[in-house]
DNA sequence: TAAGTAATTAAGTAAATACTTAAATAATGA
DNA sequence: TCATTATTTAAGTATTTACTTAATTACTTA
């Protein structure tokens, strides 16, 4: 994971609607899908991205995948902003 | 401006170093442009687009373009970012 | 006014991205 | 075991993106 996979993954409104809905619980692949026009394959395809930023994770139960948050990995992009709004706040 | 816009702007190595250049000070489009290795036509380009996005303020002065950070509109990535966050905060 | 400098715009290109449909993999249950 | 369902992977394509060089615009100063 580095910042740029993370900034590159929250770069894509249909990839950020999917962390959105992710922040009610978690959820299958399939139920995500449901929520968008594209594909299905269209999805696990920005699933995967989401994956390998680790903004999300995944766990298979059965023939269902969960995907849900991991909040840990925000802080990071956090900290990269924090730093802009910081030097504001110090010349106030 | 749009949340998009934003997100889409923040994917670039180049532009977030930019960014970071300016954390220091304004600074012309030349003096951003000889950090990098890429034209000065390039940068150009980018900083239009960070200028799109606001993230950036642009202003002639003589045949110079200062450009300095808006560091308000970081606060729209920050909003956006928090989000995520404070949901895990509830959790503990 | 003409030459030089700073910056942007235009036009073209190679690579990356977001999609599609079809095929493959894996689990379920009749 | 075989058909069904959930998901991913593969392969192809259209669009977007990040660059390039050349031309243009705007300002300065000899």
């Amino acid at each position: 994971m580095s910042i740029n996979d993370l900034f590159k993954a929250l770069s894509d409104e249909n990839r950020r609607k999917i962390l959105d809905l992710l922040r009610n619980g978690d959820m299958t692949a399939g139920d995500i899908a449901h929520h968008f026009e594209i594909s299905k394959a269209g999805i696990s395809q920005h699933l995967s991205i989401l994956k390998n930023a680790e903004l999300v994770y995944a766990v298979k139960r059965g023939q269902f995948v969960y995907y849900s948050l991991n909040a840990t990995v925000f802080q990071e992009v956090l900290k990269w902003i924090i730093q802009f709004n910081s030097n504001k706040l110090e010349e106030k």
